[in-house]
DNA sequence: ATATGCACCTGTGTGC
DNA sequence: TGCACACAGGTGCATA
C-alpha cells in the first residue's frame, strides 16, 4: 500500500519512538509467504537495542546497536502500528514487538505480501544496490535523465520500475504525470528534454506536499498512530475516474496500464 | 534485453 | 439476498 511519503511517515515516527529502545520480546502470529522464519528470527532479535531506521525506496531498515539489520517490506497492506502491553492481537496481525517502557509495536498485514527479514551486510547491499535515485535526495537533472531509456517504454512503466527511480508507487506516478501535462502511455523517446524536467520537478513536488500531510490513505493506510494521511483530497487523478478535472473540467479518465489502474486527464496530459 | 501476464493473499464493492 | 467477478498504495518470476 504505502508509497514513499507514506513508508517516510512511518520511517519518522518509528525512528522517534524506537531509537535507543530494547527490543524486549517478539511474538509471531501468523506466517505468511514469507514469515520470518521462527526462533531464528526470535532470537536474532531480543536483546537488541535499535540505533536507527533507515529508508531506501519502499523498505525500512531497522539497524540495531550490534550491527543486526532487519528490513521490513509492507507491499500493500502491511501496517505498524504503536499499542500497549494489554493489546489483544486481531485476525490479520503478523507480529508484537514488545520494548522497553513498554512501547509496543504490532505488525499487521491484511494480505500478506509484506516481509520482515533479519539480513547480513552483504546481503542488504545486494538488496539496495539495483535502487534508482530516491526522488527527494536527488537533482531534478539526475532525476530527468534516468527517463530516457528504453526508448519505447512507456512513461508510466519508468516511472513504476524501482531500479529507475525509487520510491514511486501507483499514485504518485498518475500524480506527477497530471502535474507534468504527460499521458502515461507516452513512450520515453516521445519526451522532450524539457518534459522530463517537468515530471522530475512534479514527482518531488507531489512527493515532498504528500511527505508534508503524512501521505496518502486511498484506502487502509494508517501511520503507527493508526491515524490516516491527510493528502487524499489533494489529489488531482487517482481514484477520480468520472469527476472533473480539477484544473479544465474534462472528466478524468481511467485505464489500464501495465496491469495497473492508470488515471489522467485527456485534455490537461497530451 | 524488454514486455506481458500471472502469482502471491484477503477483503470490498459492483452488477446481475 | 446471493453469487461471481473485478479490483486494490507492490513486486518477482515464468513465459513470449
Amino acid at each position: 500500500m504505502p508509497e514513499l511519503p507514506e513508508v517516510e511517515t512511518i520511517r519518522r515516527q518509528l525512528n522517534e519512538r524506537l531509537c535507543g529502545r530494547e527490543l524486549i520480546s517478539v511474538t509471531l502470529l501468523r506466517s505468511g509467504r514469507e514469515a520470518p522464519r521462527g526462533r531464528r528470527f526470535v532470537a536474532a532479535l531480543v536483546g537488541k537495542t535499535i540505533q536507527k531506521i533507515e529508508r531506501r525506496a519502499k523498505l525500512l531498515i531497522w539497524r540495531f546497536v550490534d550491527g543486526t539489520v532487519l528490513v521490513a517490506h509492507l507491499k500493500m497492506t502491511g501496517r505498524f502500528v504503536f499499542s500497549n502491553k494489554n493489546y489483544a492481537p486481531s485476525r490479520h496481525d503478523r507480529a508484537l514487538f514488545e520494548f522497553t517502557s513498554g512501547v509496543c509495536l504490532v505488525w499487521s498485514d491484511v494480505r500478506q505480501f509484506g516481509f520482515m527479514h533479519v539480513v547480513k551486510a552483504k546481503a542488504l547491499e545486494s538488496l539496495l544496490a539495483a535502487y534508482g535515485p530516491e526522488p527527494l535526495s536527488a537533482s531534478n537533472e539526475e532525476l530527468a535523465d534516468r527517463l530516457i531509456t528504453p526508448k519505447t517504454r512507456r512513461v508510466k512503466v519508468a516511472l513504476l520500475d524501482q531500479t529507475v527511480i525509487a520510491g514511486i508507487g501507483n499514485i504518485y506516478a498518475d500524480e506527477a504525470l497530471h502535474r507534468a501535462g504527460l499521458r502515461p502511455t507516452r513512450r520515453l523517446s516521445a519526451l522532450s528534454r524539457a518534459d522530463r524536467g517537468r515530471l522530475a520537478q512534479a514527482l518531488k513536488q507531489v512527493l515532498s506536499e504528500s511527505l508534508a500531510r503524512h501521505g496518502t490513505s486511498a484506502k487502509d493506510y494508517v501511520d503507527t498512530r493508526g491515524e490516516r494521511g491527510g493528502f487524499l483530497d489533494f489529489l488531482r487523478v487517482y481514484g477520480r475516474a468520472g469527476a472533473a478535472c480539477r484544473a479544465c473540467v474534462t472528466p478524468i479518465k481511467k485505464i489500464v496500464v501495465a496491469q495497473r489502474g492508470t488515471h489522467f486527464c485527456p485534455t490537461c496530459q497530451t
